[in-house]
DNA sequence: CTGAAAGCGCTAACAG
DNA sequence: CTGTTAGCGCTTTCAG
């Protein structure tokens, strides 16, 4: 029942646990037949060491956060699977937590961490500014920090992974020329996240240079759920502003959008293109599918868990900045001829 | 940068370590000055007390894992809320692992928290039986496991919190049949899953009730994903077996199924209706937004979490099993005249 | 090559 | 009411 420690081996074998520790750890100064029964007795009594004592010993607690805005579409777990697919794999645990898009909740989650002693944090922000005095604290308290898709304004030095943003979004309008379209509509993301702006330029930069923009088509949301695609949409309807494509933030708000044309027997993508950023099966759950930059999401959390390691192994260790490609796929919910409507 | 620790307050006070110690948790015997002065020494130096050796002291690690079959749709993270909603309280960890419905990944996955020293592990299981061993195991060696969901067969002794999947589903198809549905279609879950055989007995019992009951439309699937709900209806259509109507195992197979109808150029409701069983904003997020039975996952979350706690406390209290109110939602998917077709 | 002893940070008898 | 001591399980000097 209680689990087999070093001092039962040291008493089974009477031998100092100094010594079982040794041929554990295959430590140099061993006798090779001393080593040979302890790791015998080991396996036979089933040790397996305690990890709150070495965490205690190492002052470690071999666990990491990982906080996120939301879990409604699978993009974190995606992105938890590339940090666990490094971390597990070295004995660290990933603790995983929720800020619902609030700022006030991503504090909370921030205490809660440093509460738990996490040995570093892998964050996803809420809002550019709101806590960059907060994350400024935790890092001088001792906790590094590694940013990931939403990060903070350049004022910290920190490390971060992100993507091409600004390229990626040209290329998509890009793409929506070509088949044709006119009048693009671009769904803003929150103007609090970087990636928000880096797309929104890069749209506009295409467009103005085919002499297509205008500013009535750049939509400003209100988040980023399905509801805000749809409201954002609704609204446009409402005003009688003619559009012949979408080109929205994030997968959530082009389905939102989406599904709310249907709802009003619009055809996508016939009478409306959409597309979006993603990265996730979002984009292939719903009809006609989504075309969408998709972002490497597994690699994202795999360099920023590789990214952390760094900080913790030594914490004075430089910041470094990571732009990961990501890539344009063409679904149903762009496919259309390249004439005009 | 180095926490502040009670023998730096003790130094600081010259007071031994155990008052402070007292002072700090309230203790009984302590002279209320004192206290005073300890509590205000320790906000000034910033203490926080060192989890890692109160966890070595009560010989527990404060964590639990939390092992679930998948992440692609936002179910799991909606029970991850109701856990922690309860665990962050009370001062525990959670680590979330998933295992990509494959029976040897959740074995992985129970090794690794072993290996983590979890003080407990709640577990939505891939294969019913698959794994029972192992469980068997695990609890032995002192770590309480509670099911939610799936739950393993009867053979183990545990505690448990699921849906009354039998009851909703003959409601749901009750429901079906009252719109005028006649040729309704069960995309069933894998059969070493429980609620599966729970739900496909719902279903069968209230249409052979009403006598329409045909075992051509007890279709079999060959997994839960989208993919696997457009597999299903494809090869019923090429079979050409009539329906007007499916009921599907989870949202996911009905969405599959559903996005392959519209594909093609089947309508939704109107010649199909779509249901099945949720509890996710997956639902909503397609068009029609599909009716379905929404689980309570935040509370199902929340009732697992209670029932390991008590398993930690008391590794030999009862085991429970929870059975949870699930309730109706109709949606667009099967709003139609309850007239034939 | 092995053992004794100290210490990671904290709590809880046990004395006083 | 406070201090001393021991100990949770492990590693690592320091002696031998």
């Amino acid at each position: 029942m209680k689990p087999t420690t070093l001092k039962d081996l040291s008493r089974h074998l009477s031998l100092s646990t100094s010594t079982i520790s040794r041929a554990l750890l295959n430590h140099k100064n061993i006798h090779p037949e001393t080593r040979k029964r302890v790791l015998e007795a080991a396996e036979m009594l089933g040790y397996q060491p305690n990890t709150t004592a070495l965490n205690l010993r190492y002052g470690k607690s071999k666990s990491i956060g990982l906080v996120v805005p939301e879990m409604v579409t699978p993009f974190s777990a995606n992105v938890l699977k590339g940090i666990q697919a490094f971390l597990n794999n070295i004995g660290y645990k990933v603790i995983i937590l929720v800020s619902d898009e609030s700022p006030d909740t991503e504090r909370d989650n921030l205490t809660l961490l440093e509460r738990f002693n996490v040995d570093g944090i892998i964050l996803n922000l809420c809002h550019e500014t709101y806590n960059q005095a907060l994350y400024a604290q935790i890092m001088e308290r001792g906790t590094p920090i590694v940013f990931f898709d939403r990060i903070p304004g350049n004022a910290l030095d920190v490390s971060k992974v992100i993507v091409n943003d600004h390229i990626q979004a040209s290329l998509m309008a890009e793409h929506l020329i070509s088949t044709g379209c006119k009048r693009i509509v671009h769904l803003m993301g929150p103007p609090t996240v970087r990636n928000a702006t880096e797309r929104a330029a890069g749209y506009q930069r295409i467009l103005v240079k085919h002499g297509i923009f205008d500013p009535e088509l750049m939509v400003k949301t209100h988040g980023t759920t399905f509801g805000h695609g749809k409201e954002a949409v609704k609204e446009l309807l409402k005003k009688g502003i003619a559009f012949d494509s979408i080109f929205a933030f994030t997968d959530t708000l082009a389905i939102g959008a989406m599904n709310y044309l249907l709802e009003q027997g619009i055809r996508v993508p016939e009478e409306v293109a959409i597309c979006s950023f993603s990265g996730t099966e979002l984009s292939t759950s719903v009809f006609p599918q989504l075309s969408s930059v998709e972002q490497p999401l597994k690699e994202m959390g795999e360099a920023a868990a590789r990214l952390l390691m760094d900080k913790i192994q030594d914490s004075s260790s430089d910041s470094r900045t990571l732009v990961l490609d990501a890539k344009l796929i063409y679904r149903g919910s762009t496919a259309r001829g390249s004439g005009k409507h």
